[in-house]
RNA sequence: GAGCUCGUAGCUCAGUCGGUAGAGCAACGCACUUUUAAUGCGUGGGUCCUGGGUUCGAUUCCCAGCGAGCUCACCA
């Protein structure tokens, strides 16, 4: 076995010497059943409440199990609390009662032991439940301590690693996770109740579609076959619509080899859902009432609050702006004026803008010198002026870019990147994306430049993107070709062809309307948790040094 | 990938303007039959993240590395 320290070493010598001691008594060291006739919850919330004479009348019969939180002996009784499913009890265990055997197996019990025991409940003195033990018995052993009693486990590494001792220690982390569970079950129902069909598709893929982004590479040994982790399970649902299950959903891991921030997770979790015959303004509405109706499944509100700030989620709530309309309407008047629609027309006008809002900026903080020589700024403080520095070099750049032939769209969706989408607080959806970012996207009919397509925004960042699917086959195939010819100027996460997609795409997909909603980023709203590695589990970590050294 | 911050007992932290370190909880022993952050008395426990450098002397200062958090970049 591999310690810590010579303490630990010490302490599970000691504890596998008073499990010997345990067996002595005629305890099992590790039993493996035990009949409870109440959990923890159950008693609290049948007597929680009932008075003290009512329970002295009645004397209710229980047996109950958990693990040890806290003990108190006292010489000849003494108390614990033990914890089960995120709730306490106490337990009040004397000699007189219990017996000989009983008391000195109690005495040689320790925080973080499991145990079970039987007895009536009755309040102490002070007007607290508990359970005046009858007979106990030995179920579990903890080896190792605790973390300290009043601060839990607060080292955010260790949390994450050693998420076992942080999920008893730390109840609120526990309830992050009962939450997301109830995210997933209120998302089920919702589709479930709609006609929707849960599928499984994919994970391991041969060609990675469906998203932009770099995946992740494995191999089948049998077949000798390279095989990707899918980064997201797009097309293959849309092969499920072409194939006649017209309203499926999937909620299941994706998986992008990217970096890693507090809204980032190399793996994460993914709702898709698709409908026939429904186009993203459908979508749209769909979006409103499943957002509302996990909030309030949830919390019981469409109230949460998230980075100190309250969001409403409820349907009311909601804003809808086009791309261009929200550039316009959150513009940031350091860099002067809003584009007009005229400066969003060509690249060239886009450009000419992006010159003169830098160029305001540049006269209105003259204070601010350039790094001898540089094109860009470098402003070396924090906070506000580093960030607006930040856009106005990466608005510079994009002028180049344009000039030198980057698409006008890809320009205005960075550009609402960098000024909208970190002040979308409120539930805000987002319409109309350019064309050349939506390779799978039905364009707009009377505006090919454009694509039925809307992502929607919660706290600042994005939860959800969704579109009217593209199903015209030579179209796809063409927007295919585009995005290769992408590829081969270097951008390594442009779509790849699938040849077998544009195949069931030419079978016929109905229209469809189809949506992407991260199940990680809606728990980090409703639990209040500012990094996703707060709502996964066990989060990909650097592997640490002691690891590393018992390999 | 960059910047900032952090790494001291099992846990939560303090500290050393450079002279090899403390507290609380936890652990161990004793007392205590309604406690609840139980209490009282006593005991043990540290490669001060790792490796270099400066120095008579480094846990402290400097450099590099490892790990983490945050911000930025990347990224739907």
């Amino acid at each position: 076995m591999h310690f810590e320290s010579e303490f630990e070493r010490e302490l599970f010598a000691l504890r596998q010497d008073k499990l010997r001691q345990i067996e002595a008594l005629g305890q099992a060291k590790y039993p493996n059943q035990f009949a409870f006739t109440h959990t923890i919850p159950d008693i609290r919330s049948k007597w929680n409440e009932t008075a003290s004479e009512t329970l002295e009348a009645e004397k209710p019969q229980v047996a109950i199990a958990g693990r040890i939180l806290a003990i108190r002996a006292q010489g000849k009784a003494g108390f614990a609390s033990l914890q089960q499913e995120g709730q306490r009890l106490q337990i009040y265990v004397r000699l007189d009662a219990v017996g000989e055997q009983a008391f000195a197996l109690y005495k040689l019990l320790d925080l973080g032991d499991h145990i079970g025991v039987t007895g009536y409940l009755f309040r102490t003195r002070t007007g607290e439940l508990t359970v005046h033990v009858e007979s106990l018995k030995f179920l579990a052993k903890a080896m190792l301590t605790l973390p300290e009693k009043f601060h839990g486990l607060s080292d955010v590494e260790m949390r994450y690693r050693q998420r076992y001792v942080d999920l008893f220690t730390n109840l609120d982390s526990r309830e992050v996770f009962v939450k997301r569970a109830k995210v997933l079950k209120a998302v089920r129902q919702f589709f479930d109740t709609r006609g929707y069909l849960e599928v499984e598709t994919p994970m391991m893929q041969p060609i990675a579609g469906g998203a932009a982004a770099r995946p992740f590479k494995t191999h089948h040994n049998t077949l000798d076959m390279d095989l990707f982790l899918r980064i997201a399970p797009e097309l293959y649902l849309k092969r499920l619509v072409v194939g006649g299950l017209d309203r499926v959903y999937e909620i299941n891991r994706n998986f992008r080899n990217e970096g890693i921030s507090t809204q980032h997770n190399p793996e994460f979790t993914m709702l898709e859902f698709y409908q026939a015959y429904a186009n993203y303004k459908d979508l749209m509405k769909l979006t409103k009432e499943l957002i509302a109706f996990v909030a309030q499944e949830v919390n019981g509100t469409t109230k949460t609050i998230f980075n100190g700030v309250e969001i409403d989620l409820a349907v009311k709530q909601w804003q809808e702006l086009t791309m261009r309309e929200a550039i316009q309407v959150r513009w940031d008047n350091r860099f002067g004026q809003p584009p007009s629609a005229i400066d969003f027309l060509t690249s060239a006008s886009f450009a000419d803008f992006l010159g003169r809002a830098v160029e305001y900026w540049d006269s209105s903080r003259a204070d601010l010198k350039p790094i001898k020589g540089a094109l860009l700024y470098n402003v070396p403080d924090d906070g506000e002026d580093r960030l607006i520095a930040a856009i106005r070099n990466e608005f510079l750049i994009l002028q180049g870019d344009l000039n030198k032939g980057l698409s006008l769209g890809k320009a205005i969706y960075t550009v609402f990147e960098d000024i909208v989408e970190p002040n979308l607080t409120r539930p805000t959806i987002i319409y109309d994306y350019p064309t050349v970012v939506s390779p799978l996207s039905k364009a707009k009919p009377d505006d090919p430049e454009h694509v039925e397509r809307f992502e929607f925004f919660i706290g600042g960042f994005e939860v959800g993107n969704a579109f009217s699917e593209l199903n015209d086959p030579v179209e796809q195939h063409k927007r295919f070709e585009d995005q290769l010819a992408e590829r081969g100027r270097g951008d390594d996460e442009a779509h790849q062809m699938d040849e077998d997609y544009v195949r069931a795409l030419s079978y016929g997909l109905p229209p469809t309307g189809g949506e992407g909603i991260g199940i990680d980023r809606l728990t980090m709203l409703l639990t209040g948790s500012k990094s996703i590695r707060d709502v996964i589990l066990f989060p990909l970590m650097r592997s640490a040094k002691n690891v590393e050294q018992a390999q």
